[in-house]
DNA sequence: TTTTATCGACAGACAGTCGGTCTATTAAGG
DNA sequence: CCTTAATAGACCGACTGTCTGTCGATAAAA
């Protein structure tokens, strides 16, 4: 029964995280981590010294993957810029075959700890990433802004606001309404002409639910 | 010692208010409420169904204060259409003496539920009121922009992340340079010449500490 | 032998429940 | 008009079950 740290300190990650995902933070106790995992609390308790610091070992796990991910496709100068802020964008969706379910976990609405940290990460750490790619398309005369980053900022933070999150509650009329609107926007904030972003349309999905994480 | 419910109900609140606000919504037991109103555990739950259901209580209180102010300033159409605008943003700061102290509240990290349903209070209410002066501006040809709601939920979904919340975390430097970049976006989503917006500027208050708000 | 991982009993705190009490008001009876 | 009984609303506090985090003991590995 006995094993590396560092495996038992994942077993109990993985547990946590589905069992949050199911029952949310507060909804889920040590105790179901504990029979999920097969130990006793000593040694929950050896691994992590709370149970926030489970939540928060998650959150590094989420951060790594998502933003680890993006990063990868950014750098890529071989691709398009256009392509390339699709592709970094897309990638939040699938990133390790999971980026989805960790989003729908955070959006029970139990889970609003979690929820604030992560959309902490995104806000902080997508930004940087897109305003590297924005700057090469502002060379190459694809984007007119003297505000690469605070362009970032406000569509980041716009579409965790309104499209991944809860926050609004939108019918799916009043989503895909939202949309063009929000092209729009972008293509103002850009400086470019309008209609020229519509290929954007596709990081959207196409309606359903593969639509709910787009930032 | 006995007393209408409503009264009771308010003195409930009013020390879960305080005490909310000081250590938090898990930091604050019942007990704690309790003893500040001077009652019995009995009575707190013959009054309310649940701690939660008193924070849910709270948050109507919070909701009417600050968006009845902001409706008040909105409707009062002998004021200017760029006056009315700042108006109402700073409303939000000062309404009924305490829009700032509920918002500091709102700010400690202990209290991510009462914060992101407040949140959803301003995300979904101020937009509407905001949209409505700016189609005024429109007709004034003060404004140009075929999405002024969703211009509006941009605005405020950024000023809500950025200024208003711990999500990024500013130096004073920081944050006073946000504020141009702020101003020629919304200058761009509005449609209007770089510079003429300039006078919003004093909606971030004179620096310090007051110009934690501004959605 | 020392270090690393595991165990499970336990303490302390807390949210919510429940049966019962107290009191003001109203209704009935004298 | 006064007294008494009934009713309902406000209140009480002991109690229950649950949950988190601690600690000393123990077993296995190094």
């Amino acid at each position: 029964m006995r094993k590396e740290a560092i495996e038992r300190r994942n077993e109990i990650l993985d547990a946590a995280d589905e069992l949050f995902g199911q029952k949310g933070f507060d909804g889920t106790s040590t105790n179901d981590i504990l029979e999920k995992v097969g130990i006793a609390r000593g040694t929950l308790y050896y691994h992590f010294k709370s149970k926030e610091d489970i939540m928060d070992a998650l959150i590094d796990r989420y951060n790594t993957q998502i933003l680890g991910a993006a990063n990868g496709i950014a750098a890529d100068k071989s691709i398009a810029v256009h392509e390339r802020i699709v592709r970094v964008v897309m990638a939040l969706n699938i990133s390790g075959g999971n980026g989805k379910e960790i989003i729908d976990h955070i959006h029970k609405p139990q889970n609003a700890l979690m929820h604030q940290k992560i959309q902490k990460v995104i806000i902080n750490g997508l930004p940087p990433i897109l305003t590297e790619i924005i700057r090469e398309g502002i060379e190459q005369g694809l984007f007119s802004t003297p505000y690469p980053y605070e362009c970032m900022e406000m569509i980041v933070a716009y579409t965790n606001t309104v499209f991944d999150d809860d926050m609004v509650d939108l019918t799916d009329e009043e989503r895909a309404a939202r949309i063009p609107a929000f092209i729009f926007n972008v293509e103002r904030l850009l400086g470019v002409e309008s209609g020229s972003l519509m290929y954007m349309m596709k990081m959207f999905g196409s309606g359903g639910e593969e639509n709910r994480n787009n930032s």
